[in-house]
DNA sequence: CATAAAGTCTGTAACCATTACAGAGTCAAG
DNA sequence: CTTGACTCTGTAATGGTTACAGACTTTATG
């Protein structure tokens, strides 16, 4: 099939496709006479489990060794837990973050009644670190 | 001063508040005869400004909003407030996202019990959309 | 059969914010 | 005078995706 009806059925837009063929995730395609990639059902399965993954924040790099890992039936599903541990605790690591980020952000807010620029708290607490 | 000495007392880097002046979020400077930027204590605090704001996460855009409302200081906070309020409503939505990737993460990685990849739930439910 | 429309190809650049590098010029101290 | 530290500009990389231009191919319609 071409990259059309790739697009439709694995969900992942034209252009996306080629790029992931292009950083080396998706396997190259076969080629038409007139040039025009040609898709099994295979690259839509890899195609489905790179979007969904994706959704789910895995990074291309992760990806790729997912997929790697997936070819090879016999290993130890250790490393795809790494992988998932990991990625996981980035996510963990993230949420803290913006967790300690809206705590200030809504001290901040709070500080602010309403008054006009030149007595504007939150842009002092902007200005001034006091951390 | 040089921006040698402007990067020092502000802690941002050389290269990112040649960045900031490039992309006019930092207001442009005077040159010497040699045509080195001349920095004046206003674009120190200037610079502190955006560096706290961006380690609150405020984007660019947000930042050269908020630096042009500082200056114009009998005007009501109400925009400021609401560039505030706007970005907190992101680091939300942003958070929420991340928690419902842990979750459905947190769940897929619990169904493997670590055998062979051939068996891997994880890859599994990687492959398998079931929302 | 001719033409129009839809699909595909490649290469390049945009988004955001920052950092890195190369090659050239400037300035101060030894 | 030379060495080293500093600065300048322009360009490109990062990550992941999307968009565009210009050329080509295939399919559908008159």
């Amino acid at each position: 099939m071409k990259i059309g009806e790739a697009s439709r059925l694995s969900g992942c837009h034209i252009q996306t496709i080629r790029h992931y063929e292009r950083v080396g995730i998706l396997s190259p395609t076969a080629r038409s006479e007139s040039g025009y990639r040609c898709y099994t059902d295979h690259h839509i399965q890899q195609l489905r489990f790179i979007l969904h993954a994706r959704e789910l924040g895995f990074s291309l790099d992760d990806i790729r060794e997912l997929l790697s890992l997936k070819e090879q039936s016999d290993l130890s599903c250790e490393a795809v837990d790494s992988i998932t541990e990991k990625h996981l605790h980035g996510i963990h690591n993230r949420i803290r973050h913006l967790e300690s980020l809206a705590r200030e952000l809504r001290r901040i807010s709070a500080s602010c009644s309403g008054g006009h620029i030149a007595e504007c708290r939150i842009l002092e607490a902007l200005q001034s670190r006091e951390d």
